[in-house]
DNA sequence: TCTGGGGTCCTAGGACCC
DNA sequence: TCTGGGGTCCTAGGACCC
């Protein structure tokens, strides 16, 4: 059975979400950047109309936005994090199958909504001129789409502040295609929405679509693409599946057949996450070890927290550290390494030795490190894990009792955390001063979830 | 010196996504 | 001077097994 995809991408979404709170910056161009105040992560309409580009560092446009009034703001992700939920909340009300790609986009399996009550598919017809692609869809179906999408692009902004587009179509694919369209043509258009069904209307879309814009092709493969005269989605879609897969691998091969209207990546339940990582910039270079522990302790203990908080364990840990890739005068080094856990774990104190331990076999002086990063490896449901660890014989290298203490320890330190603030109480090895990595200069406040920052009528 | 024919598992690296 | 962070998947190649 054919199935009908929405996808729901939100507009400019870090910089919409800054905007929702301050009327006064509606028609301002506004950017949004990363951590360190370092590059460009979003743009606002009126920015991208300037011509600041995505990813651009900001000292190199800070001259140009400060001349053309441009607002800055440093990325807040506790008040996007909640906006987001917000519009995924808004969004469940049309279908229970919402399948939230990233904090901006979500998918929407729409198909149930057109069986009617006879248990028939209102929804794609197979080609008539060959039973294996996709003819159009119903006359009815579509107006009734077409009305839905109309109806959830206009309530979730109604809602939440939130400007989104969407893109409907058979595949996931053809729905990413599709909202990409929807952007380009909404100022001619008047609409938040396209669709891409029949096959016609697929043809002439995919054939004003260049490659690189296609959902799965990065810059590389189009850059390779080019090279056979393959420049448009159209030009790519006709290739050969099976050359594509000897060619390139399997991931294309789908990406090809998905544009053809063939569902490849279907909305399954999901993958549980099998890593979690954090890490950072700093932004002052660090050279000694002793200097090097806190931050990767610090990164460390996010990590157990993180673990924790989505009630998960890691079997194994990897520790990176990294000099600038930018810097090419100074010697580089960027290494890694990783070890396995006696039993899987969410320890703070059992991560932070590990890492630690990492860390001075790794660390070699007469470097300018800029960058660190904690990765719990191998993660897996925590009473999964819990009900397999019994199985084994005691562990010599940590005894039960610590296990059990640990354990205690870290939930107590959650609970007094989440009332009293993040990093309440931390651990020695995290450093009393935390200035390395706190630069960022323009943050709003989290209208959303602080109750000190509530948004203000007068 | 010459030296088979399968498997599996793991890791590093490269590509992609937002 | 100043250049983000967190994920996933695939493949090739090496180690190891019989």
């Amino acid at each position: 059975m054919s199935r009908i995809i929405g996808l729901v991408d939100c507009d400019s979404f870090f910089a919409s979400c800054e905007k929702v709170f301050r009327p006064d910056w509606a028609n301002r161009p506004l950017v949004v950047l990363s951590n360190n105040d370092g590059c460009v992560v979003a743009r606002s309409p009126e920015a991208k109309a300037l011509g600041i580009p995505m990813g651009e560092p900001y000292f190199k446009i800070k001259s140009f936005a400060n001349s053309r009034g441009v607002v800055v703001r440093s990325g807040n992700y506790e008040l996007y994090g909640d906006m987001s939920r917000r519009v995924i909340q808004t969004l469940s009300q049309w279908t229970p199958s919402v399948d939230v790609y990233s904090i901006d986009e979500a998918f929407l399996d729409l198909t149930g909504r057109f069986v009617d009550s006879k248990g028939n598919f209102r929804g794609i017809e197979d080609d008539p001129m060959d039973g294996k692609s996709l003819g159009d869809i119903p006359r009815q179906t579509r107006e009734e789409l077409e009305k839905l999408a109309a109806e959830i692009t206009r309530i979730v902004e109604k809602w939440t502040g939130i400007p989104v587009s969407m893109g409907l179509g058979p595949t996931r694919t053809l729905a990413k295609a599709a909202s990409r369209i929807a952007k380009d043509s909404a100022a001619a258009t008047g609409k938040k929405y396209a669709l891409l069904f029949s096959r016609r209307e697929r043809a002439q879309a995919l054939a004003n679509l260049p490659i690189e814009k296609v959902w799965g092709i990065g810059r590389r493969l189009s850059k390779t693409l080019a090279l056979g005269k393959i420049e448009t989605a159209l030009d790519f879609a006709r290739l050969d599946p099976r050359r594509v897969r000897e060619d390139f691998s399997i991931v294309q091969e789908k990406t090809l057949r998905e544009l053809r209207g063939e569902l490849m990546f279907d909305v399954s339940t999901p993958e549980p996450q099998k890593s979690l990582r954090v890490s950072r910039s700093f932004a002052d270079p660090i050279s000694n070890l002793e200097e090097l522990e806190k931050p990767v302790a610090n990164f460390a203990a996010k990590v157990a927290e993180k673990l924790r908080a989505r009630k998960i364990v890691a079997a194994g840990l990897q520790v990176a550290i990294a000099t600038s890739h930018f810097n090419e005068k100074v010697p580089r080094r960027n290494v890694a390494a990783a070890a396995n856990f006696s039993k899987p774990t969410n320890s703070t104190p059992e991560i932070l030795s590990v890492a630690l331990r990492l860390l001075r076999g790794l660390f070699a002086s007469g470097y300018d490190y800029k960058r660190a990063g904690v990765t719990a490896l191998a993660t897996t449901d925590e009473e999964f894990a819990r009900s397999q660890g019994y199985l084994f014989e005691p562990d010599p290298t940590r005894p039960q009792e610590i296990r059990e203490r640990d354990r205690k320890l870290c939930s107590a330190m959650d609970k007094i955390n989440s009332g009293f603030g993040r990093d309440a109480l931390f651990f020695a090895a995290q450093g009393a001063a935390k200035p390395q990595f706190a630069n960022a200069s323009f943050v709003s406040p989290c209208y959303t979830t602080d109750w000190n920052s509530l948004p203000v009528a007068r």
